[in-house]
DNA sequence: TCGGATCCACACCTGGATCCCG
DNA sequence: CGGGATCCAGGTGTGGATCCGA
């Protein structure tokens, strides 16, 4: 898809105006459950690529066009008047989230606070749209259909389930032990490579201070977690 | 002038190796005294703009790329075994230096050691490639003419005179005196505004150690200074 | 004149995520 | 299957400097 970005500035529609209250939020989000990417993307002139595999955000980017989320590159929740996180949701073919759920990046500089109730993981995750859609890949992408959102606002259970598994990771991180620190720690909430490739390089401290350089890492939410809310979700929308 | 990186890429001759030697590479020097930008460019295959006014370090690229500098964006010297930095040198309708040299960027945070031994600013000049092009606005880009360059060490005198411009400039930014820091400061050093536009700030601490808000600045040299390098090396080369 | 303002290219970083092999 | 690797777009920062109005 060449020239794909000079396409989309010169035809995609002007992005709309940030949603003034979570109700014309989910109004929006209603208006797009059902509908197709193909769809979406059309009436938002926004171009589809043929296939994610060159484009892995593109979905992500296509929501946050047309729902109007207005964070730009700054490091505060999408939707920034509401406080709301946009969050995509893959299913597979048998509706279940089939894809990790990237969270935000490790600051391997160990700056953080240490205090679950100060960490980025957690404002992230403390007020969220999920948006769950078809990612079955024998489905071609414009024919992808988007299901109904909600927001989510963890109980006191899951936000117990996450910082449990936090405060085990930052521990981790603080022992220096950040070579040692694979995906297989963590029940629900998981640290992995993020970056361009494993060649990117990021600088960070072993226990003794000494800089080193690691690959830049992030947390992801594992499918067995969003796999609960989904049915959560799916549970409440049932009884009403 | 549309889609002129992309022309450079798929048209532009590949970037010669460094030179091996200060003899290799003023070899090179004395190969494009007496072109014009025209004829050097073409042989580049490197896209040549109208004017200068939308491509303000075009000329510096052009030489890089000729002379085969190696150092990319590293915060080191652009021929990085030979420890020899290049500067292209404007001159006016009488042959003399038209604008001040960019040397380097101010560390406003103050994390220079405030030793001149140590500065940047020493270093960036310590070994310096100077090459004199005409840059009179009524000779069209294309046909103005480039001189003989040569490599500069400062003597003591000069250096001397740099170090009391810098000892003095560092201190004004010691004692928190950053807004009062014109660039009416410094004979033949001094500090001017360096960056996108005005709107652009950077964050730098001032004398209590508070955190505020400063357009980014840059070390130049005065063209006072750098005419009295260009008379030098014309009267040298004179008794040569 | 020259001090303050500005312009482009390109590398790098961050946020959006999905890919893919053992 | 899932841990490790990877991909794009867009914003920001840096290095190349010259422009331009009072």
């Amino acid at each position: 898809m060449p020239a794909m970005t000079e396409d989309i500035f010169q035809r995609m529609q002007p992005r709309p105006s940030p949603p003034e209250s979570p109700q014309a939020l989910m109004s929006r989000v209603t208006d797009l459950a059902g509908k197709t990417l193909g769809q979406i993307a059309r009436d938002a002139q926004f171009a589809i690529p043929d296939d994610l595999s060159r484009h892995k955000g593109w979905v992500g980017s296509l929501f946050e066009h047309v729902l109007g989320c207005d964070a730009g590159s700054q490091a505060i929740q999408d939707f920034s008047a509401l406080g709301i996180e946009l969050k995509t949701l893959p299913l597979d073919a048998h509706g279940q989230p089939k894809e990790s759920t990237f969270v935000c990046t490790v600051n391997a500089a160990g700056s953080e606070s240490g205090q679950w109730q100060d960490s980025w993981v957690r404002k992230k995750l403390s007020n969220v749209l999920w948006v769950p859609i078809e990612a079955d890949n024998r489905i071609a992408l414009a024919d992808r259909f988007v299901g109904m959102g909600w927001i989510w606002q963890p109980t006191a259970e899951q936000e117990a389930m996450l910082r449990q598994d936090w405060e085990e990771l930052m521990e981790l991180i603080a022992l220096g032990e950040q070579n040692a620190l694979t995906a297989e720690y963590g029940q629900y909430l998981q640290i992995r490579p993020k970056a361009a490739n494993s060649r990117v390089m990021a600088r960070a401290s072993d226990i003794d201070g000494e800089s080193i350089l690691l690959n830049p890492r992030g947390f992801y939410l594992r499918t067995s977690f969003t796999r609960q809310l989904l049915e959560a979700a799916t549970i409440s929308s049932l009884g009403s």
